[in-house]
DNA sequence: CGTTAATAAATGCCTGTTCATTTATTAAAC
DNA sequence: GTTTAATAAATGAACAGGCATTTATTAACG
């Protein structure tokens, strides 16, 4: 007994989200993603309550992307540092563009202001880094790394070394992004590499 | 035969960058800066002609400060080494909160889309780059670094390292910046190290 | 007195939000 | 099976607030 949504939640998000890599965060408003989605500006308040309601369902859905995306990164890969290289790539090549990046790295930075956007950022971070952390000690074990590392420090390390590459190539644009990764993951990981010579431990 | 300027422009970029650290690109409007600052917002256009003026200006004053302070550290440094540590503290830990981190960051990000205000941030990035580049060739020289290493690559690593290492700390904020700063170097460069008396780069 | 800076008020635009209205769909009533 | 009432969703106009910018005015020097 009610009419039925004339466009799914996910189908909001997913506009605001493509508004924020075009736009930025300073264009992001409501007309701007209820253009993009078809509807109102209205009707984001009716079903958000707000634009930050809309804000917070945008980033409780990244949450969700993120958490997804280990699944099937974990579940596609049997090599550790395969997995690790797939999800770190597609973690951050999904912002094709480097205004894509720019902006959605701006919105990142202004949400840590606030509390509860800053807890599903946090949410993201810490998700990413138990999959690194386990991936890295799964790799550790399978020999793939020396049993030295401290897996740990490592992580740490990973996940900054992929948001620097990430904002070092937004800001010079030199190359793709997945190159730039690619380096700067190699050089992160190659000291840690078994001591075997002449022996690649990744097939492909 | 005129009135004199009450305040320097100096005077009102420094406020226009606390506020910004304060509350990021959203809050930084022109009453705020001009309250900050001590004037009226009117006086601020007509000193700089428009708020991106503003801006400009302010995009101005951080290349001139990233100069200054490359040539200040390469004054009071004699180890190269040591001299690219202190600049990559200092260029970081002036953003001492990790709000005023994020802000900033922000900032930076949200101006890409803008020509000029890219311009300016990529002069900071090149000046940096160029000397980041510099110490560490004048490092590999001195023996303070292995001879084979690729001066160009480690500089991008580098400058990858720091940005990540701030962002990711400005997330989640555990310990100091200083303290995941120099984590972080220390990764990306001990595999560079010479292999000296019983320093090697795993150590037991 | 002439010139320039600082001021204060006002203008127009864009923003998020609210509200009354209309539309679409389903459950119940006959 | 048709009609009717009920309910939720979408709409579009209106609202108030904040913003950058403009203008006219006042104050402070040489």
């Amino acid at each position: 007994m009610a009419r039925p949504r004339g466009v799914d939640d996910a189908v909001i998000l997913r506009a605001a989200a493509r508004v924020m890599g075009r736009v930025g965060p300073a264009g992001l408003t409501l007309a701007a993603v209820a253009g993009e989605a078809g509807v109102v500006p209205g009707t984001l308040v009716q079903r958000f309550g707000s634009k930050r309601g809309l804000l917070l369902a945008l980033a409780d859905q990244s949450v969700r992307d993120a958490d997804e995306l280990i699944r099937r990164v974990r579940r596609t890969h049997d090599g550790a540092l395969a997995a690790l290289a797939e999800l770190l790539t597609e973690t951050t090549t999904q912002l094709a563009t480097p205004e894509a990046f720019a902006n959605h790295l701006a919105f990142l930075c202004a949400d840590l202001a606030d509390p509860q956007l800053h807890e599903r950022a946090l949410a993201v971070h810490h998700a990413q880094a138990r999959a690194i952390g386990e991936l890295l000690a799964q790799a550790a074990g399978a020999g793939e790394l020396r049993a030295t590392t401290d897996v740990t420090a490592l992580t740490r390390t990973v996940q900054a070394v992929t948001a620097g590459a990430g904002l070092t190539w937004a800001l010079d644009r030199e190359g793709t992004l997945g190159q730039r990764l690619r380096q700067e993951l190699d050089a992160a990981l190659s000291p840690h590499l078994p001591p075997h010579p002449a022996d690649d431990p990744e097939e492909s």
